[in-house]
DNA sequence: ATTAGAAGCGCAAACGTTTGCGCAAAATTG
DNA sequence: CAATTTTGCGCAAACGTTTGCGCTTCTAAT
């Protein structure tokens, strides 16, 4: 059995105490003037038994941890798994750990992680809320610095950065009617998550402004519900749209699916367009336009602002500006209409 | 600010001593014969003020955490988020959460975030390990029950669940043997992890038999290095090869990015087949020959002996019989070959 | 009327750190 | 040489739990 090292062991074996011990382990030797004699010791000692601290009985002792709390809502959909990606590296490269939790869009799981991240003492989280309302988030937010990434509330005090989601969905709804498209057919992904929401709304603008008519079906950010939509909506043959909106690219690769089932073929037969950057986009056949997310940016910007609250906190200043962003995607042209 | 709840505020509220409150809402009562009427008043209040126990403190007095400890080498590869998800899945399906590190394929990064795990006293660790060599793991799973995914070390008595990359690779090589190609590129990934090895294996094993030939180029699991390897082999107009073998789905990317540049159509000039599973794979035109590997079923049985081991220290009981497993992967039959 | 057992609960130690305070010895000063 | 300061380090409390043990009080039995 391997060895379990403490501060007393090491107390023990070099005769100091164990407080001399953990001064100079954390770096405090000359403040509080160890001899070099005894840090040099004691550091060797360390060195040679592989010691490791209890990170538990510091974190208790401290009340930091070093760990952010991460919650997605289905780490199995690949925007968020990208996200969530970058999301890690960047606090890693800032010394901190990542404790994730998935959500699965179930706002009882999310309620549940958010307190799990109560109890663990995290200094922070950064959160893909799921809910429809703040409270929750409120509550917790004042014991621990949360910011919200890619989804937030339409009335929150709560820092949040997000795509810029109705005018990405006006931006390729413009599109399409801009390339002689009229009956565009959306399909939506969850439909009460606020980009979903904002998408909706872009769509709708831009087909107010003009002779073009829209519909919005589905409920899931899913590859079977841009499938089960795409396959339901042009049964029997019939061809009642001539562009397909999808809200994700894993509903897109659905769409897809079902027109190659339907011997359909954009851009001949229809136009489509996806949300979401993917690089396998480009490689579908044919290469999906597309509305592309600044991921990096975002993850970023939400971990600037994380740490900026953290730090404020910590030194009992004021809380720094509130800040809610909402980048704008880009429009990515490629051959799918 | 949040109030802080502890069980001396619910100790203090209720009249009762924060023996009786812990026993209470741990689930003890009956054990320890309390009353129903302390039970219901303490619970009351623990519900009204959303007591959550301070995990913290609880692992450090229990020495458990609830944690799993989960290593990747490169979460943004769509492979190993893939992997994750399903695992992260499992594990809060039995009540476990999950801290994620990432190695970026580093031995420095692993060794830290194995002793980093061992710091904090997670339970239990899932690891794809990126190490030559296993002494850092066999010492930690001493101390913490370990086991291996993906990737595992040659000779270890550490439990490990795998693809049959050989068999694979053999497999995939057999069916461009079989299709008439003769000149094979592979294309490889990090040369010296264990999958990466026995793909290598596989493939000089399968061109060992006929009369065709073949080479290993690359060096990474990335989208860069199957376009770079193919840009490179396939310059000034040579044509050299008449398959490209690629490693993984990323890999795959970066050729057919490379053979577009290039003016080359698969199957038509030549054929391309691929390891991974990944949906998109269907999709990229044209839709990809590949080797798929069980994903779900290999977390299962990792989760499952994880926890098996677990459970046996807990008990005292012997450790359970070693499991070293190689699950045989199926090939994929599509249009690019 | 004593006593044994049960019922109901609290004391205090322990998990492994960090840190404010204090104390003795050595060094410096007047 | 006495008084003061500096040097070097240890004591013990605290973070919030869990849990072995033991202390009362009550009931019931002898």
């Amino acid at each position: 059995m391997a060895q379990k090292n403490t501060l007393h062991t090491l107390s023990e074996l070099t005769g100091y105490a164990v407080s001399t011990v953990s001064r100079v382990l954390t770096g405090q030797a000359k403040k509080y003037r160890i001899s070099a004699e005894a840090e040099s010791l004691i550091t060797r000692e360390a060195q040679r038994l592989n010691y490791q601290p209890n990170l538990v009985a510091q974190s208790l002792r401290t009340q930091k941890s070093q760990t952010i709390g991460l919650l997605v809502p289905g780490i199995e959909n690949p925007f968020f798994a990208t996200l969530s990606g970058i999301v890690i590296g960047l606090l890693r490269s800032r010394g901190y750990h990542t404790i994730m939790a998935d959500s699965q869009e179930s706002e009882q799981e999310e309620a549940a992680s958010l307190r799990m991240f109560q109890g663990r003492n995290v200094d922070g989280i950064i959160c893909i809320p799921v809910s429809q309302t703040p409270a929750l988030h409120d509550e917790v937010s004042r014991q621990i610095p949360m910011v919200l990434i890619d989804r937030y509330f339409r009335e929150t005090t709560l820092p949040y950065v997000c795509t810029d989601n109705f005018e990405g969905a006006r931006c390729a709804s413009a599109f399409l009617l801009e390339k002689g498209y009229r009956r565009i057919l959306a399909i939506q992904g969850v439909p009460a998550s606020m980009p979903n929401q904002e998408r909706v709304r872009g769509f709708q603008a831009a087909l107010a402004s003009g002779d073009a008519t829209g519909e919005v079906a589905g409920d899931a950010f899913s590859v079977e519900n841009g499938y089960r939509q795409t396959l339901a909506a042009f049964q029997d043959g019939q061809r009642p749209y001539d562009a397909i909106f999808a809200f994700s690219s894993t509903i897109l690769l659905g769409v897809i699916d079902a027109l190659r089932t339907l011997g359909l073929r954009p851009p001949r037969d229809l136009g489509v367009i996806s949300f979401d950057n993917n690089g396998f986009l480009d490689f579908v056949d044919p290469a999906v336009t597309r509305i592309e997310q600044p991921l990096r940016e975002a993850g970023e910007i939400a971990v600037d602002t994380l740490f900026s609250i953290i730090d404020a906190r910590r030194r009992g200043l004021p809380e720094p500006p509130l800040r809610q962003l909402l980048i704008p995607p880009t429009l990515v042209v490629r051959d799918s209409c």
